[in-house]
DNA sequence: CGATAATCGAGACGGTACGTCGAGTCTTTAG
DNA sequence: CTAAAGACTCGACGTACCGTCTCGATTATCG
């Protein structure tokens, strides 16, 4: 399910029409109550409370609590994954691996560590999550890499797979495990220390070139 | 809390002692379960019923759910963490890790995962799990660039630091979020891909050394 | 059940005797809480708590709350039933039932009003409740009938069954049922206006004698 | 409490209503469970079950086992008291006595046996029972004797007050203490063994009006 | 005397019911 | 037909009590 789904493909419609108002006013308070409590402290009660909206209403809209929390995640993330090409793979990284940062580190990040635990048993939430926080990123990534490909700085046999797959990991693995702050100085050493060695041609590399 | 206590300091103890043999007849029930059906779903009733217990007998020894489940993970966890020598580093890291790797992928990772979630809620599970999960393999591997060291097997600005970090993180990315297996051969790839690469003397610097 | 068993037909015991205070101590305990809370709410850990006892030492000597009651009330009963023998049927039944009046009136008459209510479903505490309240008095007062007839007190028609009955329910009913206090002036008008008047013959029929 | 309250003052009342239904369901599974095991061993899950009901639902409504028991009889009780009116005191005596012996025998009888071991820990309990259970039944037996009184049945100075209290004692001491049968034998001896000869004229102050 | 055995207080054990609370559904009135 | 409100069933929660069992310590008899 995931999204609301507005009485399928009925054109005049009876009744009072639903507010799609309550939509975001039902998402904006599943992602706070989440970010105060964690998904498993989150009731429907206080959804609805905080929205001050019944529970049919959102059972109207969500199958479940698993649901609404997906889509609340899903919505709120697709509006936050800018593609910056600087010209430069050390400048693409650090704009990107910057804004990827400071978005996990909003209450969506909260929310998304909360459904982690959830992941194994619950499939569809697990293709939903990944799409949302894995795959979108990911995506980007490499075409970061491959625009660099383009302009021949990398090395020909660099692991660009596994680069792409290292940047996520580096940066969830903080924010979910450690509790270190995702902050700019390691963003800039993950991008110094391990990417650009990882996949970028060396300076004699570079030199040899001439 | 966590570990169940022996009623403390006093010496002479009155009344019939606990069962040692129920605290790990509970937590391996307390695996089961949570193994089968996570961590939300995991029902004290279920552990409880599966140990052929009284549910006053859990919460005689573990204040709650969760209590239980840290402790279950961590006393399972303290029996799995070999600390290999083979006298070189590609050799430990690859031994180390895919020890880690297959400890990870059997129930307590699972469990692990189950937890990650209630970590930003809950300060003393999160002191636990990184003693459990991070600390202790963390230091496996600083030890192990050590012994590396002094065998003058690395770069002198190898970042040590970074490599340890992100052994751990490319393991439990796979293992927590992306559902990739975590075999061998991945095991191998982040050895010789990425952190042997970062730390370790090139070739042509070895030679150098002649 | 009901009364202590002391290892039955052995004759030479070997082992530390049962310390025969404890069970008044038990019984004494046992009256209290159930005066105080009624028989539901009587707890085995509150009778043994009061007579600073272990539970065993309960149930080594009672198979049940319910037996421990039972054996509490009719040993306690067993010491409060005089019967008078003043010359007269009115003497006789005044003193008779203002004293047992008064022993109803007691912790005693509180717990057995507790009991009432387990009566249909215990048939073993019916028997003991029924031999304990109501025939040991139940005999007293017929025997008091029976002299009065030798003296030739009684109506020869006097129904002397019914007698009886009535003296028991009147008192019993005020105590348990209505509340209303069981003091003399309430004995004087159950002998006075009922007892008397259905079997002593009237003072024309004793003058019928002259 | 003792009855559900249907949300007090309020007109226009919000939300889904009480379902009325469930209250009788509710009363007659405890009546049903009640006289089957007796209110010690009646169990809320047990009600709960019988009429398919949430626990909830009955804690809504009752505040306690005790509560619902209560206003279970209560209710029950309301509709079995015919008032007879015959024309003559024995008739009238007779007819009301046996109609309240087959109540009492029925299972709102042993529910309110269930009760009486409550009554002094239950002051509330206590007014409910009594005013169930003895003043409607000891109002209409005054008014019978008024009746009687106003036809000139009575003697002048007969015990009123004491036969009205001793037709209920010989009823509930017969049905809750001594278990013998509330049959119609022993209505027609309590009739006209004890309650006739206390308050009606004799024949002879009968023959002497002449 | 030492060994044996049943007692004692204390409290852990398995089990059952408690009264509360949350999930997801249904039913009312109001718009 | 949708909205808010809240009652509905179901099931897990953490607690309390029952009746049993197990501990160390004590107190008797037996050999």
């Amino acid at each position: 399910m995931a999204t609301p789904v507005y009485s399928g493909t009925r054109t005049a419609q009876r009744g009072r029409p639903r507010d799609a108002s309550r939509d975001d006013a039902l998402r904006q308070a599943a992602l706070e109550v989440m970010a105060e409590v964690g998904y498993r402290a989150l009731t429907m009660d206080a959804v609805a409370a905080r929205a001050r909206a019944g529970k049919a209403t959102i059972y109207r809209r969500w199958e479940s609590k698993l649901d609404l929390v997906i889509d609340t995640c899903t919505q709120l993330a697709h509006r936050n994954l800018p593609e910056p090409d600087t010209g430069s793979l050390e400048g693409d990284l650090r704009e990107f691996l910057s804004g990827f940062a400071a978005f996990l580190s909003g209450p969506i990040g909260k929310a998304a560590q909360a459904l982690v635990g959830e992941l194994p048993h619950e499939p569809e939430l697990a293709t939903a999550f990944r799409d949302t926080f894995l795959t979108t990123q990911r995506d980007v990534l490499r075409r970061i890499l491959e625009r660099a490909d383009e302009r021949d700085e990398l090395r020909p046999e660099a692991p660009r797979g596994m680069a792409v797959e290292l940047a996520g990991a580096a940066l969830i693995y903080r924010l979910m495990l450690t509790g270190d702050p995702l902050d700019v100085p390691f963003v800039d050493r993950v991008v110094e220390q391990v990417l650009v060695p990882l996949v970028a041609k060396g300076p004699q590399e570079v030199s040899e070139l001439t």
